[in-house]
DNA sequence: TTATGCATTATTGTAGACATTATGCATAAA
DNA sequence: TTTATGCATAATGTCTACAATAATGCATAA
């Protein structure tokens, strides 16, 4: 029996039932490092893993193998698997390609973008604003749906050019940085205004500016990586002095 | 015992001796495939890959699994693995993520780039051409080391930056668009004059001008693509008759 | 011609044995 | 002390056989 022929929204349904182990490792293990679950340069031993998840250790290898051409998981022959270790150099090179590539999906999207494109924008935008409004007025802290309102949001707002290669860069690359987002976010819990900034990108998008939209997109991009670059020496400057006061 | 600490030089030895056996078949099967040995929508199945290169299953999945991550194989849950189609939209897509890399990349190296990058480049001219003669002087027609030494050179233009993931993603692009221009020279087999446009683009890079060299760059890119692009037309239109007239 | 059911085949997943390599520790040498 | 060396132990990678599941092709019925 094949899947049925329903168009799967992945924002809704994390991932299809009858998918295969090693795509159901694959989601979870990636999933588990983008959140910070699993932490930097931690081993990842086959042994627990298989425990963990209850899959054997063939899907499990076979997922871990597709996350290193991701830069999520490294592996060093005869010395195992481990998540991938983060740096401010390699924060930087993520959020220099990031730029290159969202300038360029944008811009493809504005140039061939169509009514559609603009709908999943103004919804995207719709459903992240009353998530923010819902952890507003609540005093919840960001959880994992504001995190996919914002992935859908960005991911929307590249979504009208043709390239599938450049669209699953930018995907990739965002989730790499989310990570980096989450590492860093332990010590700053709740949202900073970021609404009026996503609606100033919205806009600049929707007004069909290439070089407006490219620019608003750089700054924000740049903005919340040197959030994180701060929070994460921060956390250095912590750590050292902790380790310097033993 | 751990690999000796001497520097790798991966254009002369093909693969370290001591890899693991992921390693060997991530490396023989991505050349086979780029090379063209195996053809595009060709399945893979485990069992013949067993047999002919002598690796049992589990590595040699592991290694299929990487390759997808980088397009040059496609899993579809239950169906195995094959090699990955080609198509003139992929082309496209692929061409056109390659101009915007390596732009990226040679401004990045021209900015960054010292006295050993620009040695690098000169080196691999020299190699570049050397082969070149040879070709033409003995009427060899092209082969792997011409293939070698002209990725070498175009590598070495990119490679003054910083950035590890450009290089990589550069290095891949590239090497996907070689299966692209190997598929298609079937039909032409003895090289066209490029060593002019290789002299044109080196000296553009190393007069450190951004500008002309990311230019030239993008001709040189597009020209070829373009020359694989009618290829593939012809080749179309030759099946697509052949067919009509069974 | 178009469905349906069934047998066959291919793929995926599991388990456990085995070989190889890394690692930590005790001991010996500088 | 510090630095080597050798060995026991553990971790990793690989192989094999087999079980479970899904896809595929074909004969038969509608």
């Amino acid at each position: 029996m094949t899947q049925p022929a329903t168009p799967v929204d992945r924002s809704e349904t994390p991932f299809p039932t009858d998918a295969t182990l090693v795509e159901k490792a694959y989601a979870l293990l990636r999933q588990a490092i983008v959140r910070g679950a699993l932490l930097p340069g931690e081993k990842l031993k086959i042994d627990l893993l298989q425990k963990e998840y209850g899959i054997s250790s063939s899907p499990l290898r076979e997922a871990l193998n597709r996350l290193t051409a991701e830069n999520l998981v490294t592996a060093e022959g005869n010395r195992g698997f481990r998540v991938a270790p983060v740096s401010l150099d390699d924060l930087d090179d993520l959020v220099g390609l990031r730029i290159v590539l969202e300038r360029e999906a944008v811009e493809a999207s504005i140039a061939e973008g169509g009514d559609d494109w603009e709908a999943r924008i103004v919804a995207a935008f719709y459903r992240l604003e009353r998530e923010e409004k819902r952890i507003y007025e609540e005093q919840v802290p960001l959880n994992e749906e504001w995190s996919q309102r914002h992935r859908d949001f960005h991911m929307a707002l590249l979504s009208g050019g043709r390239s599938k290669r450049l669209a699953n860069m930018c995907a990739s690359l965002f989730d790499q940085a989310e990570r980096y987002r989450r590492l860093s976010a332990s010590v700053r819990k709740r949202a900073h205004n970021k609404s009026g900034e996503h609606k100033r990108l919205m806009d600049a998008v929707l007004s069909r500016d290439p070089v407006l939209a490219a620019e608003r997109l750089r700054e924000h991009v740049q903005k919340t990586a040197q959030n994180i670059a701060n929070a994460m020496k921060a956390q250095t400057q912590i750590r050292t002095e902790a380790e310097s006061a033993e």
